[in-house]
This record gives C-alpha cells, sequence and structure tokens, in this order.
DNA sequence: CAGTGAGCGAGCTTCCGCTTGACTT
C-alpha cells in the first residue's frame, strides 16, 4: 500500500515526490478545497431557506460555518478521495502556517481521515522532508480553530458592511478588513494632498575651493534660512527662521561671489549599512517596482514561471529567512563572483520585521544547494530580470557591510554659515551584488580639507523651490504599508489592488496609485459607519486573538461574540443609510455627494455627477463651477433623490454622452 | 392600433486567503 502525501501546491508535489520515492504518492490540492458560500446559488437547497444562508454562517447557532466544495475544486477533490481510497495512509503535508492547517482539517474531514498525521516542513530538501515524514503530529485544532474565527469574523464584517454601502451610495460596493484600511491609507494621503498648501523658499549654494565643492547656506547673522521641514502642510513657516524675499536672496549671492569662506569645521565619522535582507513576496514587489518597473501583479505572475520552472523558492511568503543550504550557497556565489572576503566570517541570519509573519516558507532566492548564476539559467526577458534581481538580492544578502566616512563640513563667508556634506566608500560590500535604488547624484566626494583653511568662493546662486505635496502611494509602498501593519498576506498582496482598482476606488496614473471620488466617499461613509474597517489596529487586535484562540488562551466563541455580537454589529445596525458628503476646503460652496450611485457635485442650489475620469485633484474651483453651469453635464433623466434640480437641466438628453452610469438605478431602502 | 416610456418590484451585488490554469483582450 502506498502513504498518498497532501501538499497545496504541484510545483511542491513534483520535488517530494521526487525525494520520497516508492511508496509514495504525492497529490496537491491546489489550496483551499472548502469554503463558505460565495452566493446564494452556492447555498445546498435545504439550508438555502435559513435566515443565514446570505452569510453562510449560522451567527445564532455558534457561529456555525456552512461549508461548500467551490464548483472549482469540485474535480479535485474526487481525484484526491480516489486516491485517499487506494492509499493506505494518508500525511497531511500542507504548508505549516494557520490556514495550511485549516486546510489540512478540511482535507481530513472530505477524505474522512479517523486520525489525521500531519507533517510540516519549512524547507524542500531531501533530508527536511524525510525527517517530516518520519514525525509527523496530529492536527492542531487549536490552529484550525483561529483560521475558522478569521474566516468567519472576514465573511460577517465583510458580508455585514458592504450592503450599508448599497444603501448609502450604490450597488455592487465593497467593504472588507483589508481594503477597507488599505483605502483608508490612500485616503488619507488624498486629503493630505487636497489640503497641502505648498510654500516657497529660496536655497542659496556657493561653488567652493579647487576642486570645487557645494555648500549650501544653512543660517544668516546666526538665523537658521527655511528649509522644507520648517514648513506645515499648510504652507505656514516656523516663525524662527529666515524666509527671504528674492530681493534678499539675489543680494545674498552677490555678497557671496565677493568673499573667500572660512572652514570652520570638519568632521569626519565612519558609517557602515547592512544588506539587505532576502526578498520577502513585499520587497520582491517593491524592488521590482523601483528598479523593474513592474506592478506587483506582474511580478507575481513573473515569479510563480520562476517557480514553477525550478529556478526559484516559493513567491508567497512572509519569510526573509535563508535555509542553511542556501546560506552556503549564497556566500559560495558571492566569494566566486567577488573573492574570499567579500562575506563576513559568520553567516547572516534574518528574522522577519513583522510580528503576524507566519513563516511558512523560506525567503525567495534561487534554488538548489548551489545557485545558477543569471547567465546560467538560459532564462530571457523579464523573467531574466526578476531571477536576475532574486539572484543578486540573496547573494548580496550574505555579503559584507558597505563601509564609508560621512563628512559634515561648516563654513563662514562673514556673517553668512555654509554647509556641505560628502560621502566617500571605503569598501563598497555588498553593493557589488545588489543595490535598492540608484546612488544619490547630488552625492558629492569632498576634497582633503581642514579646519582654518581659507577657500575662494568661485560661484554662488539661488534657487527658487517648493516644498513637495505629501507623495502618493505606488502599488508597492502600499503593500509595503500594509504589510507593516500586518494587514494582508503575501498571497492577497496583488489581489487588494486589484480589488481596489475593480470597485473603481482607485487608478492608476503614472505608476501612482489615486484614489477616486468613489474611493473617497466609500471612506467617508466607513470612517463613520464602520470604523473598525479603516483601521488597521482592527487587523491588529484580530491578530492577538487568533494567537491566543490558538494557544488556548481564547476561545473561538468569546472571540466572535465580542468582536460581532458586542461591537460591529451593533454599529452596523446603528449605521445611517444616508449617503456620505465631502467639503473640500479648497472648494468652497460646493460639496461632493451621491445622487444614483454616482459621485455628485453639489453647489449654488445645483448638482452635476462628476466625471468618473476627473480625479479629486484636478476638480479646480473653476471647473466646479463650470460643471455647475451645465457644461459637459450628463444630464440622463433619472429621478433625483432630494436635491432639488432645475426642470430644465433634468431633461436636458445627453446623446452618445460618454459618462452614463453603468449600474442600474436602485431605490433607496 | 402599435409603439414607447414611466414606474414598480424582485433579485442581485459583497468578504479574505490558499492555490493554478482557463478564460478574454
Amino acid at each position: 500500500m502506498t502513504t498518498l502525501v497532501l501538499v497545496e501546491s504541484p510545483s511542491k508535489a513534483r520535488k517530494i515526490a521526487a525525494y520520497l520515492g516508492q511508496g509514495y504518492q504525492v497529490r496537491a490540492s491546489l489550496g483551499h478545497v472548502r469554503d463558505l458560500p460565495a452566493k446564494k446559488e452556492d447555498v445546498p437547497a435545504r439550508y438555502a431557506k435559513e435566515p443565514w444562508a446570505r452569510l453562510g454562517v449560522d451567527v445564532a447557532h455558534g457561529f456555525r460555518p456552512l461549508y461548500v466544495i467551490p464548483k472549482a475544486k469540485a474535480g479535485v477533490v474526487k481525484e484526491l478521495r480516489q486516491a485517499a481510497e487506494r492509499a493506505g495512509r494518508v500525511i497531511l503535508a500542507t504548508d505549516g502556517d494557520r490556514e495550511g492547517e485549516s486546510i489540512a482539517w478540511h482535507l481530513a474531514q472530505l477524505l474522512g481521515l479517523k486520525d489525521p498525521e500531519r507533517m510540516v516542513f519549512h524547507e524542500i530538501t531531501p533530508d527536511a522532508i524525510r525527517q517530516a515524514v518520519a514525525h509527523t503530529r496530529p492536527l492542531d485544532y487549536r490552529l484550525v480553530g483561529a483560521a475558522e474565527t478569521r474566516r468567519v469574523l472576514d465573511r460577517l464584517s465583510g458580508y455585514g458592511a458592504s450592503p450599508l454601502l448599497w444603501d448609502a451610495i450604490g450597488p455592487g460596493l465593497s467593504a472588507g478588513r483589508v481594503q477597507s484600511a488599505a483605502l483608508a491609507l490612500l485616503a488619507q494621503r488624498e486629503h493630505a494632498r487636497l489640503n497641502f498648501v505648498a510654500a516657497a523658499f529660496w536655497r542659496v549654494t556657493a561653488r567652493i575651493g579647487q576642486p570645487t565643492f557645494t555648500a549650501a547656506v544653512t543660517h544668516v547673522n546666526g538665523q537658521a534660512l527655511a528649509t522644507p521641514k520648517d514648513f506645515g502642510p499648510d504652507g505656514t513657516v516656523n516663525p524662527g527662521v529666515l524666509l527671504m524675499t528674492p530681493e534678499q536672496a539675489e543680494k545674498l549671492v552677490a555678497f557671496l561671489k565677493a568673499r573667500p569662506a572660512a572652514v570652520q569645521s570638519v568632521e569626519a565619522t565612519p558609517f557602515s549599512t547592512r544588506p539587505p535582507a532576502p526578498f520577502t513576496t513585499s520587497t520582491l514587489q517593491q524592488a521590482a517596482s523601483i528598479q523593474l518597473k513592474l506592478a506587483p501583479k506582474q511580478t507575481m505572475d513573473e515569479a510563480q514561471r520562476l517557480y514553477e520552472g525550478g529556478f526559484i523558492t516559493y513567491m508567497r511568503t512572509d519569510s526573509p529567512g535563508l535555509s542553511d543550504e542556501a546560506t552556503r550557497a549564497a556566500r559560495a556565489a558571492a566569494q566566486a563572483a567577488h573573492g574570499p572576503d567579500s562575506v563576513p566570517e559568520r553567516p547572516r541570519t534574518y528574522a522577519p520585521k513583522t510580528s503576524t509573519a507566519q513563516e511558512a516558507h523560506e525567503a525567495i532566492r534561487p534554488t538548489g544547494r548551489a545557485f545558477r548564476t543569471p547567465a546560467e539559467t538560459g532564462l530571457a526577458g523579464t523573467q531574466a530580470d526578476l531571477y536576475d534581481l532574486i539572484y543578486r538580492r540573496t547573494v548580496a544578502s550574505q555579503m559584507t557591510d558597505l563601509r564609508g566616512t560621512r563628512t559634515q563640513v561648516t563654513l563662514a563667508v562673514g556673517r553668512v554659515t555654509l554647509g556641505a556634506s560628502g560621502r566617500v566608500i571605503t569598501d563598497p560590500g555588498f553593493t557589488r551584488a545588489y543595490q535598492d535604488e540608484e546612488p544619490d547624484p547630488d552625492e558629492q566626494a569632498l576634497p582633503p580639507i581642514q579646519a582654518g583653511e581659507m577657500h575662494d568662493v568661485r560661484d554662488a546662486s539661488a534657487e527658487r523651490r517648493t516644498t513637495p505635496a505629501p507623495r502618493r502611494y505606488s502599488e508597492a509602498s502600499l503593500v509595503r504599508a500594509l504589510e507593516r501593519q500586518g494587514v494582508g498576506r503575501p498571497s492577497t498582496f496583488a489581489s487588494i489592488l486589484s480589488t481596489l482598482a475593480t470597485r473603481g476606488y482607485t487608478t492608476v496614473r503614472q505608476r501612482q496609485l489615486v484614489v477616486t471620488w468613489l474611493g473617497l466617499l466609500v471612506t467617508q461613509y466607513l470612517g463613520r459607519s464602520a470604523p473598525d474597517l479603516v483601521d488597521p489596529a482592527f487587523t491588529a487586535k484580530m491578530e492577538a486573538d487568533l494567537d491566543r484562540i490558538a494557544e488556548g488562551q481564547l476561545t473561538r466563541l468569546e472571540c466572535l461574540t465580542g468582536t460581532w455580537t458586542d461591537s460591529l454589529d451593533p454599529t452596523f445596525r446603528r449605521a445611517p443609510r444616508d449617503a456620505p458628503t465631502l467639503a473640500l476646503p479648497k472648494l468652497p460652496g460646493v460639496v461632493v455627494g451621491v445622487r444614483g450611485g454616482q459621485p455628485t457635485l453639489f453647489g449654488d442650489g445645483r448638482l452635476a455627477t462628476l466625471p468618473p475620469d476627473l480625479l479629486p485633484e484636478d476638480l479646480t474651483p473653476e471647473l466646479a463651477q463650470a460643471l455647475l453651469a451645465g457644461e459637459r453635464v450628463p444630464a440622463r433623466s433619472r429621478r433625483t433623490p432630494k436635491a432639488d434640480v432645475p426642470k430644465g437641466k433634468r431633461q436636458r438628453k445627453a446623446r452618445g454622452e460618454p459618462h452614463t452610469p453603468r449600474t442600474p438605478r436602485r431605490s433607496k431602502g
């Protein structure tokens, strides 16, 4: 009789099968095999009439979940059942994390396993697999309970809050613990930009000495010159600093040009920088975004192909750790390419930065006891670029520190103080293999210089600068922000972004994530009606609860009762069903609200549907007035909620109008 | 009389996390 070993991924199954050899059959579940019904038609007939059928969770009876086999998984389950019948023994070898334990339990249920045998391994080497097979354990039902609690909570909160949005804003909208927290981050940043008032200041620099270097004026008559950090987001300046007029700046330049500079002090401090850790899913997405200009989705698609081709380890991971074998391979690769001294004596080890990490997998790295160099892989195109990035990052992670000296020079021209900073690299260390970003081009190497010296001022100039608005998130930087807060998982980072886009909450402009009016309105509504969902702390609290469930200090029922029955449910019940409105400081006299499911501009007793491609930042007061005056207003005749619309406007028929709402009208509840 | 349009009511939408490959565009 053979032993059936069940894993999640088919690639993993092939590899393990090769290591286990005869007597073992290894099959893949392709992820979860059962789930709560997504919609009513997935609910079996005998439960369809139940009041909880829409949720798939019988809240009144201990939050009992109803599990069904999704259509897409029917074939897999059938095959696994047949394989299990033929096998003498079944070992559940799904991933060693919370969801993996849950999948193992579902499989045990579906296959009717009496005493389910569980094995877990964290690296795929012959040794690790043999060890794991020899040391199976029973299922961890507490961990399974934690996973189920997570699932039920996400269902109840998501399916509880989304209908509020249908009533208040429009049909088909969605809210959830992860997507709404992500959207709130974007909305917060967008509001910061909308409220931001830029301020101008002067930066005065001089070219000094031979060879020349650049120094910037820091003080005049002992008073500090305004720099960006002296300004508030409303454009006000810290009263203690000097904000020069153009005339003053010009005078200062003329003053500098006429006199030599005295070196007051030279401070040199050595520095060293450690290499970045091997890639996790989020850091890979971040680096591929910056260096290869890939969107997270593209990165994951290419990485999936590299994984299936056997070039890299699993690409959905939160662990930056390398196995001993991989550590040795990385060190060997570094030494082969950069010399025996390119690695420190002791291997480096890496641990995850976030406490929510589950660490079921290794870091993303080249496979094998000896890494194939990018040239040896025979890969081409984007796949080759991504492999190269992963290869270099992995090798660099075992190399020596970058070392150098930072020098800070203070100079004086009369009562004007200038500062110059420079950086000299004494040992490039790991940067020979990998660098996160291009080195700063402004970075200068200062010539040898001593306190007390006098140097000629060769030139001076003043440059008008403005304070920068808070930067928008890129897709990858949003993922990084979410991961830091413990929101979302490696397997979902890319899909969170696509959910936000599909709902019309965000668009991507020049590789930046931009929130739409709809996204702002949804966040505004949720902030009042479901504040937990826009708060990353909600996930943090949930994770803490789940850990306690896994450790047996909290029951599933206590957690769900406390979170749902005593908190979320009453909040949702009390939630207002009327549409949110946004008042914007730079748009006095107008308000953005909702009419017929569409973001709409209200003002002056008139209204206008906002064109869907008009982003919040692009709505100027002039444009708002033009829209309200009826220009480019899609005047599709539809019942108006309460705003009084001039009859003529409502009857203006639009032909071939570009902004026809795609969603059907729904009556207000 | 036929065609059109307004109005009504019923039914639907939705979560997160795990995995590929089958679909379009």
